[in-house]
DNA sequence: CACACTCCACCAAGTGGTTGGTTGAGGATG
DNA sequence: CATCCTCAACCAACCACTTGGTGGAGTGTG
C-alpha cells in the first residue's frame, strides 16, 4: 500500500472514529507513520484529503448490482446485500452518514452523494418514485442502527412485496 | 430571552448551521452579543454548553403523541406530524442528525438520544417490534430530504396499513 | 544531475479557558 | 437620606496549546 492510500485509509477510519469534527491532520499523518508536513507534499490542503476519502468511500460503496430478474428480485437482492455491508462495514455507512451531513455545506461532497443515491435509483428501476424514495431514507436511516439493519430492510422489502417475505 | 437561552440559541442554530465540525464558543458567544468570556460565566465548558443544546431540542421533540385511536390511526398522526415537522422545521432535524452521530462519541449524548427513541417506540405499542425499528429507521433517514419527507413517511405509512392509504 | 520523498523548524491564526477588574442593581445598615 | 456590602453580569487581556500550512535542507534513487 503507497503512503497515499495509507493517508486515505488513516483519514477514512479518523472520520469513522472521531467524525469530521475530530478530523486532524497530524492524527492522520502519524496513523501513516508520516510527518504531517510530508501529508501535504500528497495533498495541498485538508479539503484535497477529504475530497481523496470522499473518492474513497464511492469506490467502496460501488453495488454490484445486476439489472438481471424481475424488479421484485433486483429489490430483495439490493436490501439484501445493502442490509448485509451494513452490518458488516458499519464504519463505512457511518463515513456515509457523515458526508449526508457534511453534503449540506460543501458542495463538492453534495455532487458525490447525489451520485451515490443516483446509483441507487438507477438500480431499482421498475418501482415507483415514491418507493424508491422511501428505500433510499429507510437505507440511510437503517445505517444508524447496524446490528438491525439487515432486519429493518428486510421487512421493508416484504412490504413493498405485498406481504410476500424477501428472499434474499 | 434570557441570556443564557440567547447562548444555546446561537449555539444551536450554529451546529444546524456549520456541524458540530464548525461550532466555535467565540462565534456562538457573538452571535448573542457577548464576549466569549462571558459565555464561560454561562457554560463553564464547551461540553457543558451542548449539553444544554441537547436538552434544549429534546424540549422541541416531545411529540404531542397521545394514546387515543386504533393502533393504525396512531400511526397516521405520528408520521403525518412527523414529516410535518421535518418539513417546518429541517434545521431541528438536521441537529438531530448531528446528535445520532455524536451520540457515537459521546455517552451523554447516547442517552439523549436514546431516550428519544424510547418515546417513540411507547407511542407506537400494538405495532411488531420490527415494524416500529422500521418506522424509526425511515424517519431518521428521511429527515435528509425534508421536502420529500412527508410523503416518504406517508408512503410507509401506507405500506404498514396493508396499502391503505394513511389518512393524515 | 534531477526528482520524489521526507523531516525539522517555523508561522499566523485560531482554540478553549482563565484572570483580574468594572459596572450596576439590590439589600442592608446607620 | 447616604453609605457600605454583595453579587450577577460583563469585558479586555492574556494563557497554553493546537491548528493547517510553509520553507528549506537533507536523503536516496533513477
Amino acid at each position: 500500500m503507497s503512503k497515499r492510500e495509507a493517508l486515505i485509509i488513516a483519514a477514512y477510519e479518523a472520520i469513522a472514529r472521531e467524525g469530521f469534527e475530530g478530523l486532524r491532520l497530524r492524527a492522520v499523518a502519524a496513523q501513516a507513520g508520516i510527518d504531517h508536513s510530508t501529508l501535504h507534499h500528497y495533498f495541498g490542503t485538508k479539503q484535497d484529503l477529504v475530497d481523496a476519502v470522499v473518492g474513497h468511500v464511492t469506490d467502496q460503496v460501488r453495488t454490484g448490482a445486476s439489472a438481471d430478474g424481475s424488479r421484485e428480485e433486483r429489490l430483495c437482492r439490493h436490501l439484501g446485500m445493502v442490509g448485509a455491508a451494513i452490518a458488516e462495514r458499519p464504519e463505512l455507512h457511518i463515513v456515509l452518514r457523515e458526508l449526508d451531513l457534511r453534503s449540506l455545506r460543501d458542495p463538492r461532497t453534495r455532487a458525490t452523494v447525489a451520485a451515490h443515491e443516483e446509483g441507487w435509483r438507477s438500480s431499482l428501476t421498475g418501482f415507483a418514485r415514491g418507493e424508491v424514495e422511501l428505500v433510499i431514507a429507510t437505507v440511510k436511516g437503517a445505517s444508524l442502527h447496524p446490528e438491525q439493519a439487515p432486519a429493518v430492510l428486510k421487512d421493508l422489502c416484504q412490504l413493498l412485496r405485498g406481504g410476500r417475505p424477501c428472499t434474499f
